[in-house]
DNA sequence: ATCTATTCCGACTAATCCACTCGGATATAA
DNA sequence: TTATATCCGAGTGGATTAGTCGGAATAGAT
């Protein structure tokens, strides 16, 4: 339950894609799509990077060595705002709609799992709000060190500790 | 996004309304459906009882004057129970389903999108876990007394206010 | 005994939503 | 002028949701 579709899924990848490139100029949906193993048709991405680009998060060249590229730096760009985008207002329930609660529920009558669902959805925009693309890149950074440039001092099998602290 | 279904939205309200009767034995679904304003067929809250009975979270009698009561005080059921009984189990991401993280999702790569899931996963179920029942039922009559029993000495429309501070 | 109110159960269905695909227009660099 | 991109809207198949339907089992009331 409370799932998030595949536009959601597919369309943070692609930011975080666009992230860790922010200095590298533009990039194409072809390129995200390998690099980040999504196998999709390109135009399927397009729908999703529509979305993203009318709420400019990202801009866009077209053409030949055209692409996308963030419109701000990763570190301003917060997770709510992405998935806002991408899957429309977040709502657990039609009555705690953001912005909108009691213009849509006007029960009357005792209803009390009103606040339930208000509290849920404060509790979800809260947490996307409190991260940033930045946030993430830095994470994945930790868990997956890029090619090489420093030297790492990191022991191998990193990965099987696998930090449960989430 | 991230929307709860009706089975979570009746399911809730049906236990709720048990909730307020908990002291006055059994209730019957066609009782619950009107006082609830659920204008459907009794066979679909049939449908929600079951999993909620299968969770051992109300019990029922058959036959005439039968119905169903909690199996528990309100104050000791955690909506997430309840949530959990009617939709199964939380995940707003297959990756981060509860209880089952890196089980599903095995992707090495630079997953790290998989924090964020895991994150939002646990803002909804602590959320969920820190209400019980008995919360909600206290919530709704501070705004919507019962028939008057004691005296009342609030004043008129307290309705109006509408408390914003969820 | 029989009638009635109720829970129990499984199968079925209509509608909605999701996850894509397809075809083509437009823009830009080489 | 060609290749590589973004742009755009329409269409489609499958999955999920939201419910219906018919009937069996159970228990109290008459």
């Amino acid at each position: 339950m409370l799932r998030v579709s595949t536009r959601g899924e597919y369309g943070v990848r692609l930011m975080v894609d666009l992230a860790r490139h922010y200095d590298n100029g533009t990039r194409s949906l072809t390129e995200i799509g390998q690099a980040e193993g999504l196998e999709l048709k390109v135009q399927y991405l397009e729908q999703l990077v529509k979305c993203l680009r009318e709420a400019h998060l990202i801009e866009s060249t077209r053409g030949a060595h055209g692409g996308y590229r963030l419109s701000r730096p990763p570190s301003e760009i917060r997770m709510g705002e992405v998935l806002r985008a991408l899957e429309g207002p977040i709502a657990p329930m039609i009555c705690a709609t953001e912005g909108e609660m009691g213009v849509i529920c006007d029960r009357l009558d005792g209803c009390s799992t009103k606040y339930l669902w208000a509290r849920v959805r404060n509790a979800i925009t809260s947490t996307l709000d409190s991260m940033t693309l930045g946030d993430l890149v830095q994470e994945s950074d930790i868990a997956h060190p890029p090619p090489a440039r420093l030297v790492t001092l990191a022991p191998r099998k990193e990965r099987s500790r696998s930090r449960q602290s989430v």
